[in-house]
DNA sequence: GCAGAAATTATTCAAGCGTATAATAACGGC
DNA sequence: GCCGTTATTATACGCTTGAATAATTTCTGC
């Protein structure tokens, strides 16, 4: 009967492996197989771990949730270069990995079922979603300014929602299924609607790395 | 102590029932909130009968996704008139109550978190997915073909991809915020994106009720 | 109107849940 | 090198879960 080996984790990283290791469950066992069980199993911890880094299980699954949020939209919102080059960016990195994949899917839709449960997740959403859209909102007014035109308030606002709309629901192809589709199929898919849609070609340049 | 009152349903009305409050539940409270007991209290029944129904409860949970999928396609599919009609309806229908709400999202958003967990659920998932996606890819070969077009089949499978995406992101949007758009934006927003990617007007035809 | 089948309720069960608390191991200041 | 603090493990508790089974009510064919 010997006890469990006794591991002191360095400041603040065993707060980050919970947070990773609930993902990790939610996006393999669902929000329902989440369990403090599963989840310390996952992190190389005991169970009786958590509640000394968070309040409870819920508040865990909360700061999960901004987890999610932040990594969805933290590399679009760092775009950088003109303004067309910023709006084809953050085209390309919605649509392809790790951005897009079925793991980022899954748990953006086990915390989307929530919404409507928990209060608390439902603040988290509404924040991110509308900082996402105000960021693509900004980078439409810019390429467009940028063309040399003078949109409205409004017509941004429009572009914005058309965009955003086609941008999730491609992304949400892709990651359900993505074998459907070739090498970078939807990313071409995008481009070409988004021109459309602006009535503006987006020059393809050479690609950086 | 008097037992509760016995009162036998009508031949199949129950089992229909059953799914009916497994919705109401997992809507409400999750797909973990929704417990045998609380969809025996929501159908007004006792737990033990789902038994009586239902092999276990991740059948019946089955049987509900079904029942989502067909209550999110059926009326998309049914669509009648000349194409440039049928398109026009399609979109409406899609963007527009009954099927885009809150409940709606909810209820998909659930299942589609446990679509990489359950096997189950990942086919029925699919049949979904293509059979919508090819009911739309018809819908925009018959637009284009009656505008005297000659559009390949490439074309077309391009168009009802990026057109599906543009769907399904702004039934997202407007699910999750609807209160952030005006009435009938989202479907004026629709019609606008989509005739700018199919370079072709969808005329406004007289409502009909 | 009775007998057998089917539908429904009631009760029980083992397993797993989140939480609380106590015991123990590692660390930092002096 | 000891001591208080804190991180971690271990264990126990009350509750809920899906499932199984037994008891009861209704329906149907005759």
């Amino acid at each position: 009967m010997s006890r469990r080996a006794f591991h002191r984790a360095p400041e603040g990283e065993r707060r980050q492996d919970l947070i990773e290791a609930t993902l990790d469950c939610i996006a393999e066992f669902g929000l329902k197989g989440a369990t403090l069980r599963q989840i310390a199993i996952r992190a190389g911890v005991t169970a009786g771990l958590v509640r000394h880094y968070f309040d409870s299980k819920d508040q865990m699954v909360a700061e999960a949730y901004r987890a999610v949020i932040a990594s969805l939209t933290e590399k679009a919102e760092a775009v950088q270069g003109d303004p067309e080059t910023r709006l084809r960016d953050f085209i390309v990195i919605n649509l392809t990995e790790p951005v897009a994949n079925s793991r980022s899917l899954s748990l953006w839709a086990a915390f989307i079922s929530q919404v409507r449960v928990d209060a608390t997740l439902a603040v988290i959403h509404r924040e991110g979603y509308l900082s996402f859209r105000n960021a693509l909102e900004a980078l439409v007014a810019d390429f467009l300014v940028a063309k040399g035109q003078t949109p409205t308030a409004e017509e941004c606002r429009r572009h914005a929602i058309a965009i955003n709309g086609l941008m999730d629901g491609l992304w949400l192809e892709g990651c359900l299924a993505g074998d459907l589709f070739r090498e970078s199929e939807l990313v071409t898919i995008a481009m070409t609607s988004v021109e459309a849609m602006l009535g503006l070609p987006l020059a393809t340049t050479a690609e950086k790395h």
